[in-house]
Order: structure tokens, then C-alpha cells, then sequence
DNA sequence: AGTTATGATTCGCG
DNA sequence: CGCGAATCATAACT
């Protein structure tokens, strides 16, 4: 662990290089922190100068040491016959009390380290919100996938690669989108109807150019590689806001996102459930609707529609597993998970400011 | 200072 | 292994 610092190896160099290894390994971007890494390299060689030098104390208090006892045992001398086996015994005693305390110190040292890893390479503390664009690029998808928000593995990295992030970093926010957006579906329904407006305004400029009609079950086909590079366009952006709210409904929406709503809304009306979700609706619907239905958002079918071309409407649905898990605000307020972990880390992470 | 938003992590499940 | 869910930690807002 020293040794992959560069603490206990050779004073110059061998720490950035292992701070630079240690950045790499966490998985980090590596593009802006470079601030911080100085410092935390600044923080290392800290650490790695406080080892030396209580090392070398303590190697100069063990040779020392030895040489007192010597000193005594060859005074003794006189008075008593002392074997050259005892002379080795003591020196020996000596020699691995001090080791024992060596011990000690690389711990400690190693502990600091690792602390030290922790506060600066802990990506959850250094959280930075991603810029608008790339969340304006990643809402885009969601909503315009909202029957199916699970990009596969190419659409990440294109995300990733759009949004200067990391494919794990595009997961994480999907799996944050998805289960927010279902906790509170009423929260993101402006949201939704302005992504989805802005969609089917892209859709349509595109549709009126080659006149294609959008397929309902390839909402992804026109849509969403066309549609991102709009994020920037202001005036097409602007006339697209006038679409927002009340009058998402009546407007012109493009085909691909308004069959599905119509599609959905007849579903609905036909099983006595609640029509007032329009597009967000789709992914999340009350409890008691046509599972055929349910099929094409998510949950039910996301291992089978993971991909970018969605297969026709599923034939036969499995049996519904727990209506009630769909239900948009089932609030438990479970007891909280007492984190002794959680406690631990900052008191031993309080340790390191004194470093 | 308190609250909300949000990116990341952890855990259990299928 | 990918996902949902709960949670943590920090940024941004009030």
C-alpha cells in the first residue's frame, strides 16, 4: 500500500505517479480535477514526509538505544562474566520492539493514506452537477424514450460521448431519472411535455422533409439522433416552449409521441383508469390497467426492448407481478438504516484535516 | 441555516 | 449483470 503511494518508496516522483495511477483506477474523468489532485498529491507527500522522518527517528532512537544497552552491558562487564548469547538476545529484544513500533507507524501511515484516497478520490464527494447541454442531451432521450427510457449499451456511449461523461455516469443518471421521475410523476410533467414538444417538433421538421411517416413503435428512429442536435438552436427552441403546458395537448405534436399517448389514453379508457398523464403517463400507470399496455413502458419488458429498435407489442404478458409497485406514490418512510459506516468515515476523515 | 436537487453508491433481486 | 430502491454527500437554491 506504501509502496503503491510512493510513501515508502523513493522520496521524488514515485508519488504523483502513484497518485496518477490511484486517480485512474478510481474510474475518474481525469479532465478537470487537476486542481485537486494537486492537492491531493501536495497532501501525500505530506504524509510520506512525516513517514520518513519518524522513521528515521525512530531508527536513530533504535541505534541509539542499542548502544546505551551496550554501553551498560560492557560496564557489567567488569563486575560479571555477560555472554556474547546475551549480548545478541538484548540487541535482538531491542531490535524487534523497535520493528514492532515501525509496524505501527506504516499502519497508521497506511490508514492516512487511505483516508486521504477516500476524501480526494471519493467521486460522491467531489459531486459536480453535469452542465446543462448534457442534461438537456440526456432529458431529451428520457422523454423521447419515455415508453422505454433503457438505452442500450451503443446509445450510452453515444450519451456518454455527446455529454462528455462517462457511460457509468449515463447509467447512473437513468437510474436516477427513472426512479424519480416515477416517485413523482406530477414534478417532471412540464418537464416531460416540453422534451416531448421539443421532440415532436424535431420529429416533424424531419418528417416534413422526407415525409416518413414516424411508426409508432420506433419512436427512436427519427427522434432521437436528430433531435440532439437542436439543444442549442434557440429560435426553433423558443417557438417550442409556446407548445408547453395546456396547450401540449391540442398542439402539433409529431406522430411518434402522440400516437403512443393515443394509444395509451385509449387503454385507459377502456380499463376506467385515470387519463391525465397524457405523455408522461405512459411509463407509470395506476394499478388495474391492460398489462399489454403496461408492457410497452418500462419494467415489464426493459430486458427484452432494451435496444434502439424496439420489437412489435409484446403477443401474450406474463403475469403482472404486484400491481401495487406501480402505484406513483407508495411513501413507507421506512426506519432509517442507522450508518455506523456512515459515522465512522467522518470522524476518521476528521483525522486527516489535522494531517 | 434550512431545503431542494442531483450525482454516486450500496444492496438485494431476478 | 442490470435494474429498482434506498441512501449518502454535496451542489444549488431560498
Amino acid at each position: 500500500m506504501l509502496l503503491a503511494e510512493g510513501v515508502s518508496g523513493p522520496e521524488k516522483g514515485g508519488g504523483s505517479a502513484a497518485a496518477a495511477a490511484a486517480a485512474a483506477a478510481s474510474g475518474g474523468v481525469g479532465a478537470d480535477n487537476s486542481a485537486e489532485h494537486s492537492d491531493y498529491r501536495a497532501k501525500l507527500s505530506q504524509i510520506r514526509q512525516i513517514y520518513h522522518t519518524e522513521l528515521e527517528k525512530y531508527e536513530q532512537a533504535c541505534n541509539e538505544f542499542t548502544t546505551h544497552v551496550m554501553n551498560l552491558l560492557r560496564e557489567q562487564s567488569r563486575t560479571r562474566p555477560i555472554s556474547p548469547k546475551e549480548i545478541e538476545r538484548m540487541v535482538g529484544i531491542i531490535h524487534r520492539k523497535f520493528s514492532s513500533i515501525q509496524m505501527q507507524l506504516k499502519q497508521s501511515t497506511c490508514e492516512a493514506v487511505m483516508i486521504l484516497r477516500s476524501r480526494f478520490l471519493d467521486a460522491r464527494r467531489k459531486r459536480r452537477n453535469f452542465n446543462k447541454q448534457a442534461t438537456e442531451i440526456l432529458n431529451e432521450y428520457f422523454y423521447s424514450h419515455l415508453s422505454n427510457p433503457y438505452p442500450s449499451e451503443e446509445a450510452k456511449e453515444e450519451l456518454a460521448k455527446k455529454c462528455s461523461i462517462t457511460v457509468s455516469q449515463v447509467s447512473n443518471w437513468f437510474g436516477n431519472k427513472r426512479i424519480r421521475y416515477k416517485k413523482n410523476i406530477g414534478k417532471f410533467q412540464e418537464e416531460a411535455n416540453m422534451y416531448a414538444a421539443r421532440t415532436a417538433v424535431s420529429a416533424a421538421s424531419v418528417s416534413a422533409h422526407g415525409s416518413q411517416a414516424n411508426s409508432p413503435s420506433t419512436p427512436n428512429s427519427a427522434g432521437s439522433a436528430g433531435s440532439f442536435n437542436m439543444s442549442n438552436s434557440g429560435d426553433l427552441f423558443m417557438s417550442v416552449q409556446s407548445l408547453n403546458g395546456d396547450s401540449y395537448q391540442g398542439s402539433q405534436v409529431g406522430a411518434n409521441v402522440q400516437s403512443q399517448v393515443d394509444t395509451l389514453r385509449h387503454v385507459i379508457s377502456q380499463t376506467g383508469g385515470y387519463s391525465d398523464g397524457l405523455a408522461a403517463n405512459q411509463m407509470y400507470s395506476p394499478q388495474g390497467i391492460n398489462p399489454s399496455a403496461l408492457l410497452t413502458g418500462m419494467g415489464a419488458n426493459r430486458r427484452t426492448v432494451a435496444g434502439r429498435t424496439p420489437p412489435p407489442p409484446p403477443p401474450s404478458p406474463p403475469p403482472q407481478k404486484d400491481p401495487e409497485a406501480f402505484t406513483p406514490t407508495p411513501p413507507t418512510d421506512p426506519p432509517h438504516r442507522t450508518d455506523s459506516l456512515h459515522h465512522a468515515t467522518r470522524s476518521s476523515l476528521q483525522c486527516v484535516n489535522d494531517f
